[in-house]
DNA sequence: TAACGATACGGAACGCCGTTCCGGTTAGCA
DNA sequence: TGCTAACCGGAACGGCGTTCCGTATCGTTA
């Protein structure tokens, strides 16, 4: 449960004393060394590997990263809140709150089925992950939230669906994408979220309101 | 990719040498055991713990089934089986060919989601896994393809999905399942399958065939 | 019934893994 | 320059799957 915005990053404002510069040094080869590594080997890489790759000791990935789950939110943070950023973003440009969700849902796809493992750890009984998957959701799940209910105030989809409920399943899709050229996540994520669609005659029935879009 | 065949049960008709009666029993026990700690444990529970519960050496487990998924197979092999013989049976018993579909899905995923970890397991990329997936595609792929054909032909579903591609979206959908209550991966699958529906009006649009249906 | 060979058994042993811990080293300050 | 707190590396530990081999047992044959 903790340690997740336990930013170790340059400026934190209150009572970080400051780090040593061959502390901050290595902490950016970890970094970049652990990128290398679950691209390589898939985000569960062994401990060994990526500090041979950094060129320190397994001591002090654990004292940067005291679980795995810190070390890959670290390694993808950029990336999330790229995707975090995208939900208000596309909501604004897009034809209709339904486009603007299965816009971002496919940034969401993108993001994990290029990442080896990710979306398998994300979804991992494995107590090791279980902060990664509450920073995934911490995140995520309001922006996803936010598209959704535009979608469903607008009678596009069943209003009946929360976005924690979609984010697993579609992350589920998203698992061993890229492994299997036969399968392919996102035709079936596309296929989910038709699923979604409101039975098309008599658009707007359930909710509501009726307000078409937002912007 | 070996070693799925190998019934290893009472009346194996051709060459085998017949065993002896401690290693009958002992596999018998086994697949007790196995069964228990899998309960217990889901499917990757440890083998020292399968072999203490059945009481007998590690060894032991290796001899009778050489790789994980030959235990597993053995344990699961029953239902397998019965949802195998379920598909022709649905197609003839109910409404429509999709009504069959829906429902043989249910049965897969009742299975899946009973069993703790089969569902992961059964995507898993661990080469351990590799001839438990492949049995299950082999028994129950075709099974699914016969119920995805008549539905496609009936005008019910799109005709452009795979059999292989929805089985494993749907084992997908399962993974986890039971463990948090916030997420119903039965009603996911649903979601999936009513994305398959065609859209409606304009039915047995792309494809030849219009026949209604076979029963 | 006694003895023998094939078969099966048990668990020690091996290598890989994540994780912890501690003696030696170094950065940064006085 | 010298001191100390911070930091480093890797040995060490426990748990895992898997292999291997000396020993025990079965089933048959003399």
């Amino acid at each position: 449960m903790a340690g997740i915005g336990g930013g170790s990053g340059s400026r934190s404002g209150s009572s970080a004393p400051r780090k040593r510069a061959d502390a901050r040094r290595n902490e950016e080869t970890l970094l970049e060394a652990a990128a290398a590594a679950f691209v390589a080997a898939g985000v569960d890489a062994p401990v060994r590997d990526i500090a041979a790759r950094a060129g320190v000791g397994v001591g002090t990935i654990y004292r940067h990263f005291p679980t795995r789950a810190d070390l890959v939110v670290a390694v993808y943070r950029h990336q999330v809140e790229a995707c975090v950023q995208a939900g208000p973003d596309l909501l604004a440009s897009s034809d209709s709150p339904y486009d603007a969700l299965t816009r971002w849902i496919d940034l969401f796809v993108d993001f994990l089925v290029t990442k080896h493992g990710l979306a398998e750890a994300l979804q991992s009984d494995d107590a090791t992950f279980v902060s990664l998957h509450a920073y995934f959701v911490d995140r995520l799940a309001p922006v996803c939230a936010e598209l959704l209910g535009a979608a469903a105030r607008a009678g596009e989809i069943r209003p009946d669906i929360q976005a924690l409920e979609l984010m697993r399943g579609v992350g589920n899709l998203c698992i061993g994408a890229g492994k299997d050229p036969r399968y392919d996540a996102r035709r079936l994520v596309e296929l989910l979220l038709a699923g979604l669609r409101v039975t098309a005659r008599r658009a707007g029935g359930p909710a509501g309101g009726v307000e078409p879009a937002p912007a």
